[in-house]
DNA sequence: GTGATTCATGTTAGCGGTAACATTAACTGC
DNA sequence: GCAGTTAATGTTACCGCTAACATGAATCAC
């Protein structure tokens, strides 16, 4: 039933009201005069320019991909005709003759919060110093959602395709290795980790989430912590706050610590965090004495809380963050974290793209650098 | 080298592997058939889905705009022949002829500012929920720039347009009104004002920022307090907080209170409100005994200033911000401040707009909601 | 000075869809 | 039983632009 080729010569029988197709002749010429035009979309196209220059279409289409291909006196009588109709060159059907197109989609998962946001804005602000445009979307950490608005952006054939992460819905996946094939730049953002088939992969440009999450733990176990929690995002399908909690587990494990995780509550990411200290501090002879979590502001909210219960901080707990927003070094005592190269992602997979498009090939991933930045939150004991 | 006339007649020599191109008569004629069709770029077609379900491309469009208007097993047939060849329609195509696009162009001052990015989310949210695309670049408070990119983006032909704020270059005016005009909704958002020229002007989606201005004052003075300081953004291209400055040093002076505009440092905002607060409290004798921040990360700034250099807030300097981020509730003491319709306003501005495209005209401005929330931060004296 | 080359621009035929109209079989109604 | 209607699909001609090839005049080489 997939693609039946020959339909048409035997059907009639499984269809009976279908009408004779193609009943032939067709003679009525195409000469017909009574068919009306279907008129233009009232918008000044190039031609009306080319008219006001006294040139044909071409020669403008000629100016505006390179001015200096037409003779000088044409390009000013071009220019005034431009400026005198206010042409906008309608990029559809440049695209659609071309087949080439000065646009990138991108998918996110979230376009508030203060991670991505910073990654969109670099995205943006790189596509633009290209003169090129950034179609976007956000998926709110959903593979399916995902998958629905690439096959939406890819009806707009971009020139690249941007996506979060390196996991995707099988279907997407297929839509990305298509298009990748077909010479259009695919990359993956916010991550940089081998491949789960070892298949070729796309161009990652991003950071390894299990060395930061390795690096949390062995951060907190230098400072003389053995007993430890890793407070995870309440974001479920966040899988990158997910895998760094279980680096962090293993490795703090596999040193003779304990650890505990803990998922924290939906909601304002400030109030979870403090909830997420009250109800560490009331473990009693279980206490950990250290936390790590899945983002700065859970982090902060538990420092403030801390403040207000007078635990001290990192005496009685140490706690580490993840992310580097601007108040946490703005607390007291400051928080220890870690920054990311939240602008550099969009601004590097902006230059990679470009670097694809202009070199034909594939540009190379991009492990790009983080940092654990020690403040006084976690001081050695 | 370009455009080479009788390249045919001479060619062999120069470019051997080049396919022979049909050297042919060559005739003058009309029906030269050695003309070489364009290929495709290389894309399934509307017309290989069609061959694959036995019927012509007009059929699958029309199945694919509604699919009930095919008969069943033909609708099965052509869903079949989609999934079987991975047909993603071309969006270029399908406007060009149609003339009917559903993308919206969005321009913002800026994604990684959490005011914009909440309100860039919502305008996510909205029009995907209606499955229309969002191209979005950010202008970074230029007037300049925001016509440029108006220009670039008006090329993709948008169904609809948002900007920020009510103020463009003059050309960039001439082009919103020109698109609107056309049928094109033109949304501002982040604003809500009477225009200058007293014009048609385009649908609002904000709040009016003199009120704003005013209300702050307004609380400010109900505090009891006489000498006021605000504290502008140092983005000086921000004419909305600029505004809201004005509008509340007009209004204390008018009930006779004292008021210093300051504009705040360029850099990170927290430092810079700290810095803003130490210059407040070493003016001695002139000292204000109440400042309004143009954004809350400046007035956090100032407030966690204020703690370390143990200044008491609010008994010796009270501390107002705008925007209620996140973290203004969590400070000690609680940040009083003005709550906005972030997200709504993305929200709002895409219902409004796809009103507006659903019913023909262009829809009504729209005065949302702020509130100006007392903390501790301005409790009265 | 004559054929080859270059420069500037024109002509034609699409790109991949959809609007408008056309066509046919089957179904109405009386 | 036959004109009128309806349902399903087809044919044609575009949308606005650009690739490929064509053309005519000016320039060049020797």
């Amino acid at each position: 039933m997939l693609a039946n080729p020959m339909y048409n010569l035997d059907m009639p029988a499984r269809n009976p009201p279908r009408p004779n197709r193609n009943p032939a002749p067709a003679s009525p010429a195409n000469d017909n005069p009574a068919r009306q035009a279907r008129k233009g979309h009232g918008k000044v196209t190039m031609r009306d320019v080319a008219v006001a220059a006294g040139v044909t279409a071409i020669t403008v289409s000629r100016y505006l991909s390179d001015p200096d291909v037409v003779a000088a006196d044409t390009a000013a009588r071009i220019r005034a005709a431009i400026a005198s109709t206010g042409y906008v060159p309608n990029r559809q059907a440049g695209l659609l003759a071309s087949g080439v197109s000065n646009m990138v989609a991108a998918l996110l998962p979230n376009l508030a919060n203060s991670i991505f946001a910073e990654t969109a804005q670099g995205l943006s602000t790189g596509l633009q110093a290209a003169g090129r445009e950034l179609m976007i979307a956000s998926t709110n950490y959903s593979l399916e959602r995902e998958e629905e608005l690439l096959r939406a952006l890819l009806g707009w054939r971009p020139a690249a395709v941007v996506v979060t992460g390196r996991r995707h819905s099988s279907a997407a996946q297929a839509l990305l290795s298509e298009a990748q094939s077909a010479g259009m730049p695919v990359i993956e953002i916010w991550d940089h980790h081998a491949a789960a088939g070892g298949g070729p992969g796309f161009t990652q440009i991003g950071f390894d989430h299990d060395d930061v999450g390795r690096a949390m733990a062995q951060h907190l176990l230098a400072a003389g912590h053995q007993r430890l929690a890793y407070v995870d995002s309440g974001v479920a399908a966040d899988y990158r706050a997910h895998e760094r909690g279980i680096a962090f587990a293993d490795f703090a494990r596999a040193a003779g610590a304990q650890v505990v995780v803990i998922v924290a509550p939906a909601g304002d990411l400030f109030d979870a965090g403090r909830q997420v200290l009250a109800a560490l501090v009331k473990r009693g002879p279980k206490r950990v004495t250290a936390a790590a979590f899945a983002n700065d502001n859970l982090a902060c909210g538990a420092l403030l809380e801390a403040n207000r219960q007078q635990i001290k901080v990192p005496a009685q707990l140490a706690i580490l963050g993840f992310g580097d927003f601007a108040i946490a070094r703005q607390l007291e005592p400051g928080l220890s974290t870690v920054h990311l190269p939240r602008l550099e992602i969009g601004l590097e997979a902006a230059r990679s793209l470009l670097e694809a498009l202009g070199g034909g090939k594939p540009a190379a991933s991009l492990l790009l650098p983080w940092a654990l930045v020690a403040r006084a939150s976690t001081a050695p004991r």
